[in-house]
DNA sequence: GGTGTTTTGTAGTGATTGATACAAAAATAA
DNA sequence: TTATTTTTGTATCAATCACTACAAAACACC
């Protein structure tokens, strides 16, 4: 019948590590961005040569693509620990922003990939790529949020898109921790006021 | 003497306004961004051939810091008259945000130029180019906040850097220059219930 | 008119981009 | 062994990048 194995038998074996690999090339995406990353920087700091590149991965961007969801995956914000069911919406905002803050300043490569990616690329594609990521996110975002404030989810999602696009851009800027900190507290502090006043 | 007249009086007369040049080149530069507009994609707009742009302008990237210049003179944030002396630093803050909610959801080219630029870019010079604006850019507006606020102003500048560049995403992405407004709002209220905690 | 100066259009530079053609190599299957 | 399948390394491909060599053209000055 249908044999989907996932690492095919026969052939000659692949000399590397597809995991492995995937995992550096999100390094690198992430630390110099998509135009910036050559496929001769990708096959050099993978030990291979451009035909094993793309028999593995298909193309730069399908490689891109499916680095984008191995970052959302492994280094996505916990939203559903930071707005666990009952959680005052501001504390939950609060929360997400103070786990934004510590991921974006950790590691060598700084800031959110997703929301750097989205910006203006060379490659139209790319950016499309990275947009449909974000949107994604977005829309889980809302899922999360709307389950603690339904009036105030569109508002709020807004908020918390443009705050997380901030704290990425800081972070980037090279902010240290601590600060970064600091600034996520008062970006949260503003939903908070406002939703109060309203 | 030293002759500088700006018009070079002889030898064949430029076929076209340079200054209307760096007009367009600044809109489509604030459009595509630094490395997805190519010569090519210039000169074609600008309706004159390479030599005669490079001619004029040096190279792509010292039009590129021109045009930054040009665009910080023209359209940059009145923070002047948002931070005039005696205003209450929060006043100040908000006024800024909400001048940069308008002009940042404005035009073709929404966000903001340098801020965009400043981001990760396949050419280092480039992106050095628009960090070294930006940075020029954040002292004035030091300089400005701490005439309100000398104690609060290092912290207030950083907050202000991040919600700029907040805003700025959300306009390019395409928020609506209504909800970008209430996004200011937001963004400000919480660096105000911030110091008031303090 | 003649000379000097600057811009013009044509055409092309070398370097780099993402992606491949091809055949030898290395595995399984019969 | 022999056949089949897949990956490997070598050596490119055409397209695009920023940029320029060169000579004719178009001006000011004498």
């Amino acid at each position: 019948m249908i044999d989907t194995k996932i690492s095919s038998r026969r052939g000659r074996p692949r000399a590397f590590d597809r995991d492995e690999a995937l995992a550096k090339a999100q390094a690198l995406f992430h630390a110099k961005g998509y135009d910036a990353l050559s496929i001769a920087d990708l096959t050099q700091a993978l030990g291979i040569n451009p035909p094993s590149f793309y028999a593995a991965f298909g193309s730069k961007l399908e490689l891109y693509d499916e680095v984008l969801r191995r970052y959302e995956k492994i280094e996505g914000l916990d939203v559903d620990t930071a707005m666990a069911p009952g959680t005052p919406l501001p504390l939950g905002v609060a929360r997400l922003f103070r786990y934004a803050a510590d991921a974006y300043a950790s590691g060598d490569a700084r800031g959110c990939m997703v929301i750097e990616g989205a910006r203006g690329t060379a490659d139209p594609a790319a950016g499309d790529t990275a947009r449909a990521r974000m949107q994604a996110s977005r829309d889980y975002f809302h899922i999360r949020i709307a389950g603690l404030d339904t009036t105030n989810a569109d508002l709020a999602t807004d908020y918390v898109m443009m705050s997380l696009a901030g704290l990425s851009a800081s972070a980037r800027n090279g902010m240290k921790t601590e600060r970064l900190r600091v600034m996520a507290a008062i970006a949260a502090e503003g939903l908070s006021g406002y939703l109060k006043a309203a």
